[in-house]
RNA sequence: GCCCCGUUCGUCUAGUGGCCUAGGACUCCGGAUUUUCAUUCCGGCAACAGGAGUUCAAUUCUCCUACGGGGUGCCA
């Protein structure tokens, strides 16, 4: 059980599950999945001021949505929680108090207003190394007594001066860091909590975590990390690094530049099928030219080794293509009840399922979502309105024609009988001196308010004979 | 500024020294099927950032430059 595989997906509730969180929660998933692991949800709320109601309920149900299941987390336990990070703030503390009697860490009394002026000053010289240790060399009796004063401090971490820092990332290779480019990162703010960067030191140790995926951005932190590990006597986990997901002018992907959250993309009716199979292929890819794969197919074929090194581009055009292809592959009647809410949404009856079955059934092949599905299919349950060139289009006499002999037909039609469909539209050729789109234009028109559609059999047979005489009477003259 | 990482069609990518006249997918453009639209099928456009090496041979290895991104917070 020791050399068991163990990741977690460590974020941080500020609002809602970014997509780049959503593929390294993939990410971790697969890996767990594939070896027998486990993966591990922990919320990672050591910054109290950016803390937001119901972000954690909200991740969680994004989670369960798309169908990644946690093995150890909030709301299913584990023997390794607490899984909020607020809730282990002694540990931290101890291990910060650690640090500094190993000499590794030490308290530090700048303020925000001494660190902008630093800040300041090496902008204007041109250095700027973050952090000058200048807190160092406090004797530790006299920071003893400070701290016992109750002056505001931090603990900050005493990293080498000088040297090489090497470590080995699962898909970078060999990384290395001049020691003295590195700064003397807080530990514990002023406020007793941890920063990410001691918390999940402390964590990742306590919780087994065997391998740590996270996001490239995290990459030049690893050698503070690193060191925390050594000063503990800890064996460090796998780094796993993953490329960063861009907007399309290739900057880190952001809010800005259109939905970023899960939640936004369930909501505009994105399929979990479609969501995962798309996002897993920025910066993953089999090696042949497969593309489509269903999660299961997913934890078969995935691996470290081929994650891809440069950030991707998140491409809505590819999403929306994918999307369609299970909006038409998957089975019928779980579409069908995929759509139910965005046709409840729309304002749309769904108490007759077999009515809503052939109307998804083909108006599934039109659309990319589901909220695109509802309202593509609001025209089959209200009459449609046509804009004044259909209008027009309608009032003459060649439609007329048809409208009025169809108006009188429907009613002894049975509409889900085809024969009956193409025999009528047989006669109505020799009673109305039409053809081809002279006849179906003006039939389509009326059932479905546009001349390009579905068959008109498939249209009756949806919108029963009712409702189809009405059509075709209410745009008589 | 400094540090780190990266660089194949517009986008996601295959490719690990000869199989590459560089393959697939999305988009776009044609064509076929369909009464129309959609679907489906077929076809087309389109890329190894640049320069030096190494080698009989570089998309593949090395170095430099350029460009892009990330980091440089008592945010994660």
């Amino acid at each position: 059980m020791k050399n068991q595989i163990r990741v977690r997906f460590a974020p941080s509730p500020t609002g809602y599950l970014h997509v780049g969180g959503l593929r390294t929660a993939l990410y971790d998933y697969l890996y767990a999945r594939k070896t027998n692991g486990k993966f591990i949800l922990r919320i990672e709320d050591t910054d109290r001021t950016r803390y937001v109601e119901g972000a954690v309920e909200n991740l969680i149900k994004s989670l369960n949505e798309v169908g990644l299941d946690y093995d150890e987390g909030p709301e299913v336990g584990g023997e390794f929680g607490p899984y909020f990070q607020s809730e282990r703030t002694e540990l931290y503390q101890r291990y910060a108090r650690e640090l500094v009697e190993k000499g590794a860490a030490y308290p530090c009394f700048c303020t925000t207003e001494d660190l902008e002026k630093m800040r300041e000053e090496q902008k204007a010289a041109g250095t700027g190394i973050g952090y000058d240790g200048r807190c160092r060399h406090i004797d530790p009796a006299e920071a003893q007594r400070r701290i016992a004063a109750g002056e505001p401090h931090v603990i900050r971490l005493k990293v080498p001066m000088k040297g090489e820092v090497v470590f080995y990332d699962v898909v970078r290779g060999r990384v290395a860091f001049q020691w003295d480019t590195v700064d003397d990162q807080v530990l514990i703010k002023s406020d007793g909590y941890p920063t990410y960067h001691l918390a999940n030191v402390v964590d990742d140790h306590h919780m087994e975590v065997s391998h740590v995926i996270r996001g490239e951005e995290w990459l030049s932190s690893t050698p503070k990390h690193l060191f925390m590990y050594q000063q503990f006597g800890w064996k460090p986990p796998k780094w796993v690094h993953l490329p960063l997901i861009l907007n399309p002018d290739r900057s880190k992907l952001s809010k800005r530049q259109g939905d970023v959250a899960t939640e936004d993309f369930l909501r505009k009716g994105y399929l979990p099928e479609a969501l995962l199979n798309f996002i897993a292929l920025l910066g993953w890819h089999d090696s042949g030219d497969r593309e489509l794969f269903t999660l299961d197919e997913l934890v078969r074929a995935f691996s470290f080794k081929r994650i891809s090194k440069a950030g991707a581009v998140f491409d809505l055009e590819k999403l929306n293509w994918m999307n369609q292809h299970y909006m038409k592959t998957l089975d019928l009647g779980y579409i069908v009840i995929k759509a139910l809410p965005f046709f409840q949404d729309a304002g749309l009856p769904v108490d007759d399922m077999e009515q809503l079955r052939l109307i998804i059934d083909f108006s599934r092949e039109r659309v990319h979502t589901l909220q695109e599905l509802a309202e593509f299919s609001k025209v089959f349950f209200t009459t449609p309105i046509l804009d004044a060139e259909k209008s027009v289009f309608a009032t003459q006499d060649a439609a007329q024609k048809i409208f009025a002999f169809w108006a009188e037909q429907i009613p002894s039609l049975d509409c889900n009988d085809d024969a009956a469909i193409n025999a009528l539209i047989k006669e109505t050729t020799k009673v109305c001196g039409v053809k081809g789109k002279e006849l179906y234009f003006p039939l389509r028109l009326a059932l479905f308010g546009d001349y390009h559609g579905p068959e008109v059999a498939a249209l009756l047979r949806i919108i029963g004979k009712e409702e189809a005489q009405k059509r075709f009477a209410g745009l008589l003259l």
